[in-house]
DNA sequence: GCACATGTTCTCGG
DNA sequence: CCCGAGAACATGTG
């Protein structure tokens, strides 16, 4: 579910409940590695912390709390964050009871989500390894890092140490708006299409933040929102159909272990 | 049963 | 040590 638009329109939803609140009690569910710290250790290190702010590197969110300490959250690919109690169910993992008697339940069907606590001064690689935020990644950068990838494009698009928040959907939606093919190898591009990439990278998830992200599956706000901007997509997901700009059909195909969707007369 | 799913990480071979 | 390919992780849906 979640890419940077998903992941920054549900930073933003939670930080407007959580900001200035404490945590005053923890359930976490059962160890397993979705708590990269265990559910003891966080049970009782964060109990009693107020959120400060709430950053979001990337797909990465950042609970920055009074005493220095940060809480890392990744939703993985089917993680939740709700501003809300849910009833019973085996995929809650994590409960957060705030003062005010507001509540924060993270639930994720598949567990590639990640929880992890971050003590004052500490990182961790999952921070290390990010690249520039793809939100506001200039064309120097973006040119610095294909430069060195033998990789397809497509492949080099999903890397988060290239850049950090671009996933499937919008690496496909970037490349078909650019006129890239998703196969060409990272460093083939010209200096005038990593520039157009660039640009077209910062205006598509800045508009898709503006529709609070794509729901395709399991994607909603911590409000109980669906996102928009499925409806704005032109190549993901439509295989099959005609192309929005030329009319020829829309073809598949796996790169780099993904999905990969485009139109074969338009990309070059 | 099979294919596939908005993600990351680990292993293996070159 | 770096790079890239593929598998693995866990669970659900069509």
């Amino acid at each position: 579910m979640p890419e940077l638009p998903e992941v920054e329109t549900v930073r933003r939803q939670l930080e407007r409940v959580w900001k200035g609140r404490t945590i005053v009690k923890v359930e976490c569910g059962a160890p397993s590695y979705f708590f990269v710290t265990s559910p003891r250790t966080l049970t009782r290190t964060l109990l009693g912390l107020k959120l400060l702010w709430l950053e979001r590197v990337g797909k990465t969110l950042l609970a920055h709390f009074q005493d220095e300490s940060r809480l890392l959250l990744h939703l993985g690919m089917t993680g939740q964050f709700l501003a809300k109690s849910l009833p019973p169910d085996p995929h809650v993992h994590m409960v957060l009871r705030l003062s005010g008697g507001k509540v924060l339940t993270f639930r994720d069907v598949r567990k590639f989500g990640k929880v992890e606590r971050l003590a004052p001064g500490k990182s961790s690689p999952r921070l290390v390894k990010l690249g520039p935020d793809a939100l506001s990644i200039s064309e120097a950068e973006l040119k610095g890092a294909l430069q060195k990838k033998r990789v397809a494009i497509k492949s080099a698009l999903l890397d988060q140490s290239v850049l950090a928040g671009v996933g499937n959907i919008y690496a496909d939606e970037a490349l078909f708006r650019a006129k890239i093919r998703p196969t060409r190898p990272a460093r083939s591009l010209k200096q005038t299409e990593v520039v157009a990439l660039a640009q077209i990278i910062r205006s598509l998830l800045k508009q898709a933040v503006d529709s609070g992200g794509s729901t395709i599956n399991d994607y909603m706000t911590p409000d109980g929102e669906l996102g928009g901007f499925q409806n704005f997509h032109q190549v993901y997901g439509k295989t099959g159909e005609p192309c929005p700009v030329c009319h020829r059909v829309l073809l598949r195909r796996v790169i780099g272990g993904r999905s990969s969707h485009y139109c074969a007369a338009c990309q070059r």
